[in-house]
DNA sequence: CTAACTGCAAAAACTTTGCACTTTT
DNA sequence: AAAAGTGCAAAGTTTTTGCAGTTAG
């Protein structure tokens, strides 16, 4: 038991060393971001943390998630309409999103994403720094719906 | 010489053949989304456009772009920023974007693209529909120039 | 002539910024 | 007590909408 053992326990000491201010609604929006599996937006999450922070803002949210993007422990997807974000996985990877539930759900493809790297740095002499990767469909469960 | 041997041709050809009126400042900005390799947003053909037709408006430009994206012969780049346009190739392909310069530039990745494809649809029985990829880095010339 | 298009201005939606007040340390 | 963070309101961007006036067919 080190207390690091969770994300969140990780992204707390992280902001405890290097003196950031660990205030109650910094704290639960980074537990809410650590949780999240379903890649979140800043009004997503405003609205799951209203209730026990009325007074919160929007501004606030988007303060942390700044801060969380800058220590890089938060990956911003930039989607039409918004950004979402994932405070598990902070590095690029593929999203599936589905048109008609909205749910995004990451892409384990590494082995298929290493090759199309290579192809592109190979073939263009392109020096990749990052990607963003979308893939836009129907989910299992809304294809069992019809 | 069928008159229909160049994208712009095309696309005019399409218009008229489903009664669109084929006014001047609808016709020159097909034919910069015709010609543009550089994937515009709708402020740079604005930009493009305004010393031709002092009184264009930007609404214009979006609802031209509007309109070939219903017809499908656009495709909608979405960035952090703004989006961008390609009315060359209207669907979905990898582009390498150099975070230097700001170039946009397609990537030519069938097969590797087709191998991720595959993966999504049968790892995760998710159903495909489009997708949108970026690499962003340096492109070659930007690393020659340090 | 009439339906469609343009272009202005206003609105909408997301995100950022400024600043006074509050809180953590 | 000092530095940092919160939250409100205002501003900034890109994109959309409404509508009166204009124009292509």
């Amino acid at each position: 038991m080190t207390g690091l053992d969770t994300r969140f326990e990780y992204l707390i000491a992280k902001l405890k060393e290097r003196n950031y201010r660990l205030t109650p609604q910094r704290v639960e929006l980074i537990r809410l971001i650590a949780a999240s599996e379903g890649h979140p937006s800043a009004s997503q999450l405003y609205a799951q943390i209203k209730d026990q922070f009325p007074t919160l803002s929007l501004a606030t949210v988007y303060k942390t998630l700044d801060l969380l993007k800058e220590l890089g422990e938060v990956l911003e997807i930039n989607l039409r309409d918004d950004s979402h974000y994932d405070g598990n996985k902070p590095y690029p990877h593929p999203h599936l999103i589905c048109m008609k539930c909205q749910s995004i759900v990451d892409g384990e493809l590494e082995t298929a994403v290493s090759t199309i790297i290579n192809d592109v740095e190979e073939n263009y002499g392109f020096q990749i720094q990052k990607y963003q990767l979308d893939f836009y469909g129907v989910c299992p469960d809304c294809q069992n719906k019809g």
